[in-house]
DNA sequence: CGGTATCCCCCGCGATACTG
DNA sequence: CAGTATCGCGGGGGATACCG
């Protein structure tokens, strides 16, 4: 009963299974197809390997997930069960709702790691040249031991590096972390801050120009916010002239 | 950073604000229409004043509830913010998800007093004779202190009583704790239990025989569950013999 | 009654080390 | 690399007292 509630209702139980500190985004990462135990610490990237390890314990035990063990190599496989994959529309729902009426961001939820992780899935390769590609990032206003990190499009393939992978870059973007975190979640228009030189390109102009095309953005980015505030307004994407902020 | 996740995405967001303990389960009772202190605190017997007092004022800092001082009286009034409302569709998801998929139940998820506030929301006063009625109830297998409970019917309003009313009892019930919550749940058929005398009810006969169509049951009693196990095959209501157990 | 402040214990979690 | 065990701290939350 320590982590239980004492009562029958399917929600408490739910709760219990649900509601405890980072379940729900290990959930959601699973959901995301992420099966190795590093895949999912990579989209998670402030989780400890401990804590993660706990986890997905107690989501086999509640039936959440199934490990299986790898046949070549070390460690398991870890997939939704039935009862995992029925979570995708509440963690879905979470997601709008923290979307449409969750606080303004501060300096600490902008952990850079995982907004290249983030970019990594969301990159709209097909529009990008074929070959590799090697973009370079540099956040300012981010921890010194987390500002730079490269993307590299392969032919579709992309790779997210936390340290230089050696080939030559194509396009380096350079901007304050805040700016292209709101970027990326919808709340400022990337063209806009591109415009207004927030964000800085360097490479051959046809790159520079294509560039915003190859950001899908947050699958949330578009859709409107309900609460009030700051970020209240969407920035208008197709916006041609813009208030100065 | 204490509480959040260091993310900016907006799951994180919403599971800070929702995915504390206790917090959805507030939420429920909120969306129950319970507003006064006490209301909300009877619903959740086993959560501690002040930790209920705590999570009441995060979910108004949060935007998801507002308070008003009580005009008349003491204390405050506390309602849903259109926030809040909207949360209402997850957590029916999430206690449609409990109900498929949670886990079986053990002795320490039987809370009478819990078992009891639910039952004087979900009485079929239509049903019941006109004027009061008063039905008292007797768990075996409950803690001592807490074992006998009354509800009464006056026309249409139910109380709920953890001492004995003074009034007469019209009916009196007298089961297993756990065989009743399992009723209430719909893992078995109330009409089959009373038959077989594990529920045992006193009283004349006429109410005896309609007692079972005063409970409603829990709201997701006739959903199907999806989890196997003990509990997995659901009381079929309209049985007219069943096997021993 | 209707809540809130205080105390204090315990356990959740991060850091670190370790193992196949 | 792919996780898991251990340790120690901090704060979450239960019990209790208190206050209007």
């Amino acid at each position: 009963m320590s982590r239980g509630y004492g009562q029958y209702c399917p929600l408490s139980l739910a709760a219990e299974v649900l509601c405890e500190r980072w379940t729900l985004l290990v959930v959601s990462r699973l959901l995301m197809n992420c099966s190795r135990f590093n895949e999912i610490h990579k989209g998670l990237p402030r989780m400890s390997a401990s804590l993660l390890s706990q986890r997905l314990l107690q989501l086999e035990e509640s039936g959440v997930l199934r490990r299986e063990k790898i046949t070549d190599g070390r460690g398991y496989s870890y997939h939704l069960t039935e009862a995992g994959r029925d979570l995708a529309s509440l963690v879905n729902g979470f997601a709008v709702w923290g979307h449409e009426w969750a606080r303004d961001l501060t300096q600490s939820d902008l952990d850079p790691r995982f907004l290249v992780w983030s970019m990594h899935l969301r990159l709209d390769t097909r529009k990008m040249p074929a070959g590799r590609t090697v973009l370079e990032f540099d956040f300012s206003g981010a921890p010194a031991d987390c500002r730079r990190f490269w993307l590299v499009n392969d032919n579709g393939e992309v790779e997210m590096c936390l340290t230089h992978p050696g080939f030559d870059v194509d396009l380096s973007v350079r901007s304050d972390l805040k700016v292209f975190v709101e970027c990326w979640r919808g709340f400022r228009d990337l063209r806009n801050e591109i415009r207004a030189r927030r964000i800085k390109l360097r490479g051959p102009r046809d790159l520079k120009r294509q560039f915003p095309d190859w950001l899908l953005l947050h699958v949330l980015a578009g859709h409107e916010r309900k609460r009030g505030g700051p970020e209240r307004t969407l920035a208008r994407r197709s916006a041609k002239y813009s208030s100065s902020d």
